[in-house]
DNA sequence: ACCCAGGGTCATA
DNA sequence: TATGACCATGGG
């Protein structure tokens, strides 16, 4: 009978098997996290990079600017994120709550809660997005579920995987330390490994999370 | 040529 | 509540 590995444990071997993937560190501020997240959904991060740069190009990486162009103008600085049509009304629906909302300043006054059910309010804006919203624009100690999570943590005997996200986000707050930084590396490390390792080895077993892992993956 | 990516909405039953 | 269709580019 093979010990199951605790959620602490997952996250010291990713870590140790990939190190620090600094996703996010609102060097360039909260609004181009949004944004991000916004154009991510679904689509890899490559890809919405070229979006931002075009949109960082036409000095448009703004909500008032993205607002003021026109939405087949804004589709076609969005086009190589993918869902261009339908990516062009979401950015122009979350600027639109943007602005209303007063900003920046205004938002991250705002209790976790309130800005959470605000973001969700949103259209185009579902649980994955507001969390990563929360998390790396907001700072708040918010777990974001992904499929990855669900694969990863299905195979390793933890979740059954068919649970419902906020009962998903809630197991994974009561088990790791509620803390901004921890969060947001545990994520970026399961996107990580869900990218390069388990799409290529389906059930772990050769993996870092692997009891008797290779050195290979296990960074010893 | 096929599969997938740092998902979400909407119509339908 | 639970599926299914749909959105669309770029890299492997």
């Amino acid at each position: 009978m093979k010990r199951r590995l605790t959620f602490t444990q997952v996250y010291r071997r990713l870590y140790t098997a990939h190190g620090p993937q600094h996703w996010w560190p609102s060097k360039n501020g909260p609004f181009e996290v949004m944004v991000g997240a916004v154009l991510t959904q679904n689509t890899a991060w490559t890809n919405v990079e070229r979006a931002i740069a075009n949109l960082r190009r036409e000095r448009a990486l703004n909500a008032r600017a993205i607002l003021s162009a026109h939405p087949r103008r804004l589709a076609n600085w969005l086009k190589p994120s993918g869902y261009f049509n339908v990516k062009a009304k979401r950015l122009r629906a979350f600027c639109r709550w943007y602005l209303a909302q007063g900003g920046t300043n205004a938002l991250k006054i705002l209790p976790t809660p309130r800005l959470r059910a605000d973001l969700l309010a949103v259209n185009g804006v579902g649980p994955e997005t507001a969390d990563d919203i929360l998390l790396y624009a907001f700072a708040r100690p918010v777990f974001v579920i992904d499929a990855y999570t669900r694969r990863i943590f299905k195979r390793l005997g933890l979740i059954d995987g068919d649970e419902g996200y906020e009962t998903l986000r809630t197991l994974f707050e009561q088990n790791v330390k509620k803390n901004v930084a921890r969060y947001n590396e545990y994520h970026a490390l399961i996107v990580r490994h869900g990218k390069e390792i388990c799409r290529t080895r389906p059930r772990c077993s050769a993996c870092c999370l692997a009891s008797g892992c290779p050195s290979k993956w296990s960074g010893l």
